[in-house]
DNA sequence: CTCGATCTATATCGAACCAATATAGGCCTC
DNA sequence: GAGGCCTATATTGGTTCGATATAGATCGAG
């Protein structure tokens, strides 16, 4: 699951630009189980434009770059769905928040306060975000749905067991 | 979070190979929040090594490679006490599962439910792995606590709607 | 009305990172 | 005793990220 791959997805949606597309993983909520940056989605947009499986249509616009707006081929979109045919790769997952959890006793409790804080607030932002978001088909509301259930779990967790680490006293396997 | 700060995080555990800090991820149940290849584990080391953060004892064996042993320096805890003061990097997810479910009006029911049969097997078997993994301190049982309580949600909702998907119905927004 | 901030939009570079592979002996099972 | 798995280190090629550069548009605050 490449950002090739990802780029071929969303472009299954309508035409975009990079940009558009980059803005796609923030503005629709994909970004919270999928995400690629500009230094990897523009080589990405490049290489599929020369294998042919999305084309470019220029916009010029005086005194601008000009707006590159790309649009899957059928070929693009075969190759698209063959690789949603193929055996997925698992998911990966990086949280320096919970890596942090883990040293907690190192820390100065108000540190240890201060990151469950920011963390909850990030998450209470994402589960508004996930429950703006509108679903266009079964999908993307079974999406949707998954990630507010997630986020209303941790947030739930995190204030009823906070305190189990936040004070150093002995550890409550429960 | 880069790959030397978590390898000096699983250091203040104690000493360490580079094989053995990757099984970490694998066996204590931290690979479901953070995770890293011998590719980046490996350098890594030899990099802390240069730079004292870590120190190494090799243990000679005959007809075989040696053993190299790190532990982390007195430096080494410093900078990475340092690390965890300092505003952590926000969580990252790739999930190809969910991405793929996104077109989901796309593809064969069959695969669909392939999809989800498998996804859900493996989500089974990290419950399992984080109901057995024990807690050496509370940030750990902080962890598995949540590990697990992310996982049964997982569950219980992919089993709970999942026919929203496998069948092109119409779709129920709740 | 102008200054700074934010947005649209493309692009590149170096560093970080992953996946696969190579090597190699030991151990266990069938 | 053959095959497969485990320990263990290491490298390489390709992918990806994070930061930065560029540049005009737009818009609110002062």
């Amino acid at each position: 699951m490449d950002v090739r791959t990802i780029c071929l997805g969303i472009l299954t949606r309508g035409e975009a630009t990079g940009y558009e597309i980059k803005k796609t993983f923030e503005d629709d909520g994909y970004q919270h189980f999928v995400e690629a940056s500009f230094g990897s989605i523009y080589p990405a947009l490049n290489r599929l434009t020369d294998e042919r499986l999305v084309s470019v249509r220029s916009e010029v616009q005086d005194k601008r770059p000009d707006r590159k707006v790309y649009s899957i081929t059928p070929a693009g979109r075969a190759v698209f769905l063959g690789s949603l045919m193929k055996p997925l790769p698992e998911d990966r997952h990086r949280s320096p928040f919970v890596f942090a959890m883990l040293f907690s006793h190192l820390l100065p409790p108000e540190r240890v306060s201060a990151m469950m804080n920011v963390y909850i607030a990030q998450s209470e932002e994402k589960l508004v975000q996930v429950r703006n978001g509108e679903a266009r088909n079964p999908g993307e509301a079974f999406v949707n749905g998954l990630g507010r259930a997630i986020y209303e779990t941790v947030l739930n967790y995190i204030r009823t067991h906070r305190a189990d680490v936040e004070t150093q006293k002995a550890q409550a396997a429960e």
